[in-house]
DNA sequence: GGATTGCTCATCCCGGTCTT
DNA sequence: AAGACCGGGATGAGCAATCC
């Protein structure tokens, strides 16, 4: 099944076998998050899961992740952590543990994620039962790690591709490459202007259109489009 | 012949920096 | 602090080449 989820080329495959090992492991659900990078904001996370919907929306309107020792624990910590009630100690923590076991949620095995290119978040595999320690035990703990790596890796092929499709190269003019290359090189319109022969409005002209064309805010961002696409060399 | 595309140019406004 | 200056950005008009 781990060589099953290299193969998924849609998400939704992805999910669907990431669920299906979920349930091959014990666990009655499971939750992928990754947010690109360690600082970004929770709110704008990728999460992958089958908790129940109720669950989910009471975890999101409540804020739990502020609060939350598992999360804390992944911010801390590549080590898997087995957590039960113990692990939910303040008055705000014991909150959250009441309010998750009510939905079903009474303990589980987290798997924090560190990628590659700094991004973070967390594997996490529930059980409605008081300890998940029986179903890691008859597993072993190491499947669960490798299990972890290759779902980082999938899912960041699966990602990456979707982001190729999404920025296909915009196709510029003769004379807006030429504008887009001088500005990579750090030079005003005016100076553009002189090496191109032509007037200063001109050069803004082009610029325009090759901002326009990279849906950018400013030349500097258009620039970083251009390297990005491979249209210009830094 | 009309529509479209690419290029050039003029004018205006805005925000940041420099000078007095 | 106020004005001058500069770079960046938006808008609109005109012209030439190309396509259907």
């Amino acid at each position: 099944m781990l060589e099953d989820i290299l193969m998924c080329e849609t998400l939704e495959a992805w999910s669907k076998v990431l669920f299906a090992l979920a349930k091959e492991y014990g666990f009655s659900s499971v939750l992928f998050g990754v947010k690109p990078t360690i600082s970004t904001p929770f709110s704008s996370s990728t999460i992958i899961s089958n908790y129940s919907r109720s669950w989910r929306s009471i975890y999101d309107a409540n804020a739990y992740y502020e609060v939350d020792p598992v999360v804390f624990h992944c911010l801390n910590s590549s080590l898997p952590l087995v957590w039960t009630k113990e692990n939910f100690i303040n008055k705000p923590e014991q909150q959250l543990y009441e309010a998750a076991s009510a939905s079903g949620v009474c303990s589980g095995l987290c798997m924090p994620i560190h990628g590659p290119r700094g991004e973070f978040g967390m594997l996490n595999f529930i059980t409605d039962e008081k300890s998940p320690a029986d179903v890691i035990r008859s597993k072993g703990l190491p499947q669960f790690a490798l299990m972890r790596d290759y779902l980082i890796e999938s899912f960041q092929k699966i990602q990456s591709a979707a982001e190729k499709e999404v920025e296909k190269p915009p196709k510029l003019t003769a004379r807006e490459l030429e504008c887009l290359k001088w500005v990579a090189a750090g030079k005003t319109s005016w100076e553009i202007s002189r090496i191109l022969s032509c007037a200063e409005v001109t050069v803004n002209y082009h610029v325009t259109n090759f901002m326009r064309k990279f849906n950018a805010e400013s030349r500097q961002h258009a620039v970083i489009s251009g390297i990005r696409s491979g249209l210009v060399t830094p």
